[in-house]
DNA sequence: TTGAAAGCGCTAACAG
DNA sequence: CTGTTAGCGCTTTCAA
């Protein structure tokens, strides 16, 4: 079932077929009815191939995962925003190519999947402050977008990021307020823009409370529950402990609370937590409304629909300047804070 | 850069080429040396919509979400699998291309999928024991390999699973082996065929020993914190609570820790606790040599690369009876169980 | 309002 | 061993 088929069958050229069903002018109104009436009958579809070879889009977009990581696709988060991304592009016809790119030359690998014209942009995600993919996407041409940001990066580019700074600042605040002094910090990989983000904003926060940030405080680890259970194991065994936890993921809350309560400590009563929680389907902080940690929420889901709309829109006018979007992260009270410390 | 313009540049035919790019024999040493210095020189790499138009191979395998999951990319098993098959799919120079399905009429998305000439193979993960779409994929005549399997589907087709029923099997054998007659299954959502598989190895290994399986004490529910916590929270209320429990992912396993915990009793002493783990890198069992709980661990990563691999060997050999391959769990000793019941 | 013709960039018979 | 010739299925000028 080809263009030039269900043309013969209707009597017409595939010019006309092809206008009547692609929704341009200059059809008849009762031609056009005849067309689509046929090919819904017949059931045909045009083939993406020969209209991505004779139009010059893709009608996909990229998705890149390094094919060492443990922190893109495999991480959750990823997967929720893509599939938040995914809807988008269904919506507008676009399929979502990912790739796995090989370790080491990395440049090499983004540069041939621009020149492959497999997709017409790409989604970067997880990048570090001075990332070099951007500039190397900017010299390629192949219209992208950014989800978190390149905070080294001077040159303009589209990016969608949540406030990362704002939102560890305030649950900072939050635990200054209540009168807590030694607030420990678990944060995500170094090197990870939005861990810089984050460590930055605890840092504001305690330093405009008078309080001098205290290094041995502050950690960087993959987001894993083994790793917020140690952490919090030597934090608690410290001659000072501290008596409130920030963490950057329900999993690390998880193993700190696991940490805290082994050390005799409870939850919310001696010790407070507020964590940040991307408001993943699949590690849900609670239950609506009966959060099981206090924390600051994301909407990775919907942050993955409107970076795709970002990045359509680019692609539809090249030219415009890069658009950007800061998302401000929700605050849910739970359980796990509100108590000053002993 | 084109292949004519490479050509013309090279003083010779685009057949000629392109067969010498192409390993194709009947082109001389020296003709191809030439050539493939030319081609690195020049930065030139064939467009694959052409190449893919002309020989019919759309070099992409497609993977479906459905649009309103919470069960496929957004469960980080789905994801980890998706990154390893990614990685045997670039190697053999495919890439992925995620689908999302609209919800409602799945069977028109999967015919539309097959027709659309976008992949020449599908890979189906979260089947049901009737699930429709092997029948449908089967008749579409595409080549797809299950990640799973459904286990009232009568006619062949290829699938790689995990042996859910012998792992959860052997978990409930090692705790009744310590002497527990009151074993809780905390399963997966009822109606996919895992969680079928794996009530059915539960309920085989007690019957074994002489119990009969309480359907009290068996559970299905997403596989979240929450529904660890919330079901261990009811069962340890009951008049007889469990001694043991067998749950069916990590996350449920940290919620029952945590209500068995907060009823005052010590996993892996007053209650045992065996969990189906698959291996997640982005939520390890603890780390390698010192897990968090006692498992049985399914390599979810090397099923990805191995399905693809099926996947890839059945798009190659059409006409091949489609070939089945069930992995076996490993058992990892963990602090978790050990104890007989109390 | 419709159709003919010329590609999009590549592969694959078929000759030479 | 190399080149000529047709397509793959669709879009898109350009004429009619």
């Amino acid at each position: 079932m080809t263009l030039r088929t269900l043309a013969e069958s209707l009597g017409l050229s595939p010019t006309t077929v092809s206008r009547a069903l692609n929704g341009y002018g200059d059809v008849a109104q009762e031609t056009r009815a005849r067309v689509q009436a046929e090919a819904r009958a017949q059931g045909y579809a045009p083939n993406p191939r020969a209209r991505s070879l004779a139009t010059g889009r893709a009608m996909a977009i990229g998705h890149v995962i390094p094919a060492d990581s443990r922190h893109e696709i495999v991480n959750p988060v990823f997967a929720d925003f893509i599939a938040g991304a995914g809807e988008t592009y269904a919506a507008a016809g676009y399929e979502i190519v990912l790739s796995v790119m090989p370790e080491g030359d990395e440049a090499e690998g983004y540069r041939r999947l621009a020149r492959s014209g497999r997709i017409d942009g790409l989604l970067l995600q997880a990048p570090r402050p001075a990332d070099r993919r951007i500039a190397l996407l900017a010299g390629l041409g192949l219209p992208f977008v950014v989800h978190g940001r390149a905070s080294e990066e001077a040159a303009p580019y589209g990016w969608l990021d949540m406030d990362n700074r704002r939102a560890f600042a305030r649950a900072t605040r939050h635990l200054t307020g209540l009168g807590h002094r030694r607030i420990a910090l678990l944060n995500g990989p170094e090197g990870m823009d939005f861990a810089t983000r984050r460590a930055a904003g605890h840092a504001a926060a305690l330093t405009e409370a008078g309080i001098a940030p205290d290094p041995a405080l502050v950690r960087h680890e993959p987001m894993t529950e083994f790793y917020g259970y140690t952490a919090a194991r030597e934090l608690t065994g410290l001659a000072a402990p501290p008596t409130a936890y920030l963490t950057s993921s329900l999993l690390i809350a998880v193993g700190v609370r696991r940490a805290v309560e082994e050390a005799g400590l409870r939850l919310g009563r001696d010790v407070s937590l507020v964590t940040h929680d991307d408001g993943l389907s699949y590690l849900p902080n609670g239950t609506p409304g009966r959060p099981l940690f206090t924390a600051t929420q994301a909407p990775v889901r919907e942050m993955g629909r409107e970076a795709a709309a970002m990045l359509l829109s680019a692609i539809a006018e090249p030219g415009r300047p890069p658009r950007t979007r800061l998302i401000e992260a929700e605050w849910v009270e739970g359980p796990s804070t509100g108590a000053a410390p002993r």
